[in-house]
DNA sequence: GACAAATACGACCGTTCGTGTTATTTTATT
DNA sequence: AATAAAATAACACGAACGGTCGTATTTGTC
């Protein structure tokens, strides 16, 4: 690989960090250039416009969010195990990233009304998220861990629901018991769907 | 009332639909005047800093949030009724503000890791709405609605993450069903807690 | 080691930021 | 109508913004 194209990664793995802390929109050219300890035209000489590298901040945050979430979750095997497992590395991604929490949550509240690719690229990774947990679910199903007439889009909503509020109870209130909760809250949800 | 404070008041008004579209950060003191229709010193002369205009904002949103969501919901019968009364005032409350959204789920992305007294003052709302949460649930226990172990706290819980995830469903995904699926988990929820 | 290409740099553009200072207009009181 | 006070505007400031440009430095190839 080029040397341009290494240093490129290390600008948007620095960005994917920082952007999850002030944000897209806070995030400035100046800001990440310090914190890679470049200047600010021989950082910005890799992207053709701010709104290049916030797609590029986007997409490696997704790439991130594949490895460390959800191709794990699909080792497990198929049906609940899988499904409890995409919630519990989901509370861990936010754990982790103790600085920031998730990079889309943070994402979604300045993207909402500001139409443009950069919202659609948010738009697609969380239909995308929502599709995984829908589809575990269905797989569950099948397996008979489920009930057979369970409306698995619901129940992803469910857990979406599950996973926002353990953010902002953890992030915003530092409530400790945050992750009781949310456990808490899912253990009756695979009750009820059983 | 004096001129300076219905134009102070006008001010803070515009600013709080200002800032649920585009975030605390988002609006500048420019915007704002250009909203108002006033110069930006004009403007500025009725505050001693932005950050006291964004306390004053704070404060104008959580008046307008009580007085649309809690205070008519608070009218309902004790019970059931009551806690049914405060999510769907709160939805309804997302709806109308139709470029936003919430303010108070807008900030919160950006000041998570913000700390101050603007921090301070969003947790202090949230918690705030958490616990008429769990009153109006303790209450529907006492009413015999709701089951007597029930953990009223967990139920303020679970219906903040029902509304988060509409919230993010309704703005982000424009999703028409959000509100199907947030009545959906609500009433298996109410469900749960008779 | 020479040379072209890739990469990074410092200086700088016009604009906007938050925030003062000063002047002008509007309002309230006599 | 005159005047004091309050409210608004005009203007200037230093810093930071996204972005450009010409130049220097590094890199890979021969």
């Amino acid at each position: 690989m080029s040397k341009g194209a290494t240093t490129r990664e290390r600008i948007l793995d620095r960005a994917v960090d920082l952007v999850a802390t002030v944000g897209f929109e806070g995030m400035s050219l100046g800001d990440l250039a310090k914190a890679t300890r470049m200047s600010k035209s021989g950082l910005f000489a890799h992207f053709e416009s701010k709104e290049d590298l916030l797609l590029g901040v986007l997409e490696t945050a997704r790439a991130y969010f594949i490895d460390t979430v959800i191709s794990p979750a699909l080792h497990e095997p198929r049906g609940e195990p899988r499904v409890r497992a995409l919630l519990e590395r989901w509370l861990a991604w936010v754990q982790a990233r103790e600085s920031g929490g998730c990079p889309f949550v943070a994402a979604t509240s300045e993207l909402d009304d500001c139409p443009g690719r950069l919202r659609d690229a948010l738009v697609a990774v969380q239909l995308d998220w929502i599709e995984t947990l829908a589809t575990a679910a269905r797989i569950a199903v099948e397996e008979g861990h489920f009930r057979p007439e369970l409306d698995t889009r619901q129940l992803a909503y469910d857990i979406y629901g599950i996973s926002l509020a353990f953010h902002f109870y953890h992030r915003l209130l530092r409530d400790p018991e945050a992750s009781g909760r949310a456990a808490d809250a899912f253990e009756r949800l695979l009750e009820a769907s059983r």
